[in-house]
DNA sequence: TAGTGTCAGTGCATCGTTACACCGACGACG
DNA sequence: CGTCGTCGGTGTAACGATGCACTGACACTA
């Protein structure tokens, strides 16, 4: 059972071992019909799988796509990965994974370390609004695709961006609970120092102003010390949100609006804990659409990522970059956002409920 | 910015590639300290890396543990996923990510790309009874370490297995909830096909026959058509469970063991949809503890899996299999689960609510 | 002093694939 | 008929790291 080279195809096949090279990097112009057929018989006839590492060591590059996450313990990302694997295994990918925790250095160790040890192609997601930490990888080669990031003005030429278009996202979230009836909606994100998230608060921003409503009036809750909290413990900050956003009853919004499910759902939790009730007392949307979303008690209104389709944009630009179909190096995909209404919203006439008056103030 | 190679050190450090290579594989003893110390400096300056592909070209092992898990897109498999990406890195192993989709063919040919592609330390998140589809990869000399399934008398000898104890699990679980006065105790578990599902279910069993009852007046709920369900939809699964088990208020249980905690969300949501309460009509119990647990909505009990330690368990077992503290060969490591009371399990004095007695039938 | 052993370090073939440079044969053209 | 171009295909030197088999120097022993 040791292993097939190309060399053994080559015997086979009554050819040189340059032969079955060309033909298997996509020279096949180069040969006549019966040696094309001899050799494509005498591959399935042994099995031959060509050696990755000879490969790799020979040309410098690797099948494999990496994959930067903050977190795939974020259902968010996990989802979002499977959904890689699954899109590079149908183009013969294998990704390897990286959690970034948001570190950009940690982002930065990454790339570099993927790089130099052949991968040409990574899905970076991140949401900082420079490259320039991995600048200098880029100038030498590397296919980054980034994900939940638009192109920035000052991004080097051959990154490609996929994301969702997240002022509309924003907008749509918002204008859903202007048209509910809500003037005090809260905005809750936690550090918005990343371009995905200010672009939502811009929709937010914007969806506000052309209710002919005040975003100066509206709470806006950015996070604790900031940037203190990862991706995993996003629930933690919203959690954190409520209590704070609803320590003085009179000022509190009767809807938020959540940077992401997961933040929204902490606050869900917090609202909990105060003996508030969503959906009814207060209303809440999220933004991602994860699978929890529809399964929470009750489930939540968000605003969905194709994640699906993102995923398989971003590896086909990843790895089949100047193929027929692909997108011009520099530009940036933006996916259109899609409202999904659950009952975790509802309309402001009915937000006023007599636990939301009379419910004591927690200690 | 060309590659260092190891030649570029010998010739900075004055000696043979030979010699910077046995430096590299711990062959330190077969030089002198000085020559140690040349190779060190030279190897520090130049910021020489060893490139893996020629490496693993050479020798035929990679440094990359493969991870198998059912999908990625399960959050319990997320955070599994991430902790042992921290555990593989802090031993200078990359991960390579495989979602089998619990599908036995797919596993199987994922371990055998793997292999072929020089990875031989896998760690396989498999719940399937036998090994056979993957042994012959195993007497090739694949370290397979299996998670979330305890090893089986037939099992290759040198499989280590790291599971939580998932019979106590199921026992705890069970006995939280007769403590608590229930004696209609349902299992939801869809198909118990599965090393550690029916161990949870034999812990279920053993609890309630402990408390004098009989396991064969609860209902248990083995799934629709038996594994029509991925892992991912674990939660739809719990859904269809209690729309079923619920159909008929009379017979229907007071109290819920789930085989996860998804599953578990998954059949709070169908309470939901009944108009029953969780936690007050029906108590439910998961199993993980994933981060969802704690922000649900009410808060789930659950046991919990210490998945932290298990990640750093396999990781170590796969990659640094043999060095001192490691476990022998063919050994299999059962944690001990812990329960975590939140709210969604509670009395059965307090559990005959109006709301219970008094719902309409849905429609 | 010849013989044996140990130590520190090196030469070289090798892993499987690739692509450039080459080669022979045949057809066409001036 | 000689020459050139094209077609179909091959030889070969890498890519970078490894480890066996070896060597030269020195020490110790009989």
């Amino acid at each position: 059972m040791a292993r097939v080279t190309i060399q053994d195809v080559a015997q086979a096949a009554n050819v040189s071992p340059s032969s079955v090279s060309n033909f298997l990097n996509d020279r096949q112009d180069r040969m006549v019909a019966a040696t094309r057929d001899r050799i494509e018989a005498a591959i399935a006839e042994l099995g031959y799988r060509p050696n990755r590492a000879a490969r790799q060591l020979r040309n410098g590059k690797s099948q494999t796509v990496g994959l930067v996450v903050p977190s795939v313990g974020n259902p968010f990302w996990g989802a979002f990965a499977h959904e890689v694997e699954i899109a590079a295994l149908a183009l013969g990918c294998s990704v390897l994974l990286c959690n970034s925790e948001r570190d950009p250095d940690r982002e930065r160790r990454y790339v570099e370390e993927l790089w130099e040890d052949g991968v040409r192609s990574i899905i970076l997601c991140t949401s900082l609004p420079s490259l320039d930490h991995v600048s200098h990888v880029i100038s030498e080669g590397l296919r980054l695709v980034t994900f939940d990031r638009p192109a920035q003005p000052h991004d080097p030429e051959s990154v490609v961006s996929i994301s969702v278009d997240n002022n509309v996202g924003g907008h749509v979230a918002t204008t859903h609970l202007l048209e509910l009836g809500h003037t005090n909606i809260a905005f809750v994100s936690g550090s918005i120092r990343s371009v995905n998230r200010s672009a939502r608060y811009r929709g937010y921003c914007d969806a506000i102003e052309a209710a002919g409503l005040n975003v100066a009036d509206m709470p806006h809750w950015a996070g604790l010390e900031a940037d203190q909290f990862g991706d995993v413990e996003a629930s933690e900050l919203g959690r954190a949100a409520a209590l704070e956003l609803f320590a003085d009853r009179a000022t509190a919004p009767t809807a938020v609006v959540a940077i992401n499910d997961m933040t929204a759902l902490g606050f869900c939790r917090g609202l909990r804990d105060m003996g508030l009730k969503v959906g009814q007392d207060v209303s809440v949307i999220g933004f991602d659409d994860i699978i929890l979303a529809d399964l929470y008690d009750p489930p939540l209104t968000t605003v969905r990522q194709p994640i699906t389709r993102m995923a398989q944009l971003a590896v086909s630009e990843a790895v089949e970059r100047g193929s027929s179909e692909s997108t011009d190096p520099g530009s940036s995909v933006l996916l259109r956002p899609e409202l999904v209404v659950r009952e975790s919203t509802a309309l402001y006439a009915n937000t006023i409920s007599d636990s939301f008056l009379h419910v004591p103030a927690t200690p």
